[in-house]
DNA sequence: TCCTCTGATCAAGAGAAATTGATGTGTCGT
DNA sequence: ACGACACATCAATTTCTCTTGATCAGAGGA
């Protein structure tokens, strides 16, 4: 599921269809969370189980969800899976806000011509 | 809907709430597309009407979502309202996103201690 | 005042995503 | 080889989101 073109940076502005897909996977409240947890480092699943009392499979689900977004990645060790922060994803999302106005309008006032006025 | 609490910036990773409403508004194609019209500044409706062949309460409601996100911030002119970008939201979200690891892992190895091993 | 225009809102239906419990797959210890 | 364990996947249900068409509210102009 590649979600995050690395190569493929463009102008900002483009990519409308990746930065959705992140921002979908960041829109959920239990994905902060288990981001949270990662932003330390690496985790195994079974320390991540704690967060979502009751559900593995949900905590799967999320991880998944996460993982199809290009957010994180999964390392497997043994019987044990570890997921880590993909910071490459980030950098995407973060040109793309980067991209968008961090001052009101163009100085003054706005009207920039109305459609019939 | 005050989605975006201004004084409240607290330690970074604070307010997952506000980010994911934040994200749940741009995760979505027409609603970045919106964006990208505002970039360069306040713009009527009926400037955005054309964004979106057909729909003219689809466009309201994708609006009423970004303003609900507080993404966006409306202004009325007789009976044309213009619609502009808050930029203090995506403050808020970039700031978020600079809390999370831009580098992989804390160097070395991952390994910090699975559940049992 | 009446009519028109811009834009918001409502109600109904379709579709997508999340939750839950059950089952499947691969790994390890014995 | 067998059983326990870690995690993924499936199926059914619920919940949320989006779209569409209709109606509503406010602002002007005639």
């Amino acid at each position: 599921m590649i979600a995050v073109h690395p190569g493929k940076r463009a102008r900002p502005g483009a990519n409308t269809a990746a930065v959705a897909r992140l921002c979908h996977a960041l829109s959920d409240e239990t994905r902060l969370a288990i981001l949270e947890r990662l932003r330390g480092g690496e985790q195994c699943v079974c320390n991540l189980a704690d967060l979502l009392s009751a559900g593995q499979s949900r905590l799967s689900f999320h991880l998944k969800t996460l993982r199809d977004a290009g957010l994180v990645v999964d390392r497997r060790d043994g019987r044990w899976v570890h997921y880590s922060i993909n910071p490459a994803a980030l950098s995407l999302l973060r040109d793309y806000l980067e991209s968008l106005p961090s001052a009101p309008g163009p100085a003054g006032k706005g009207e920039a011509g109305c459609c019939r006025k």
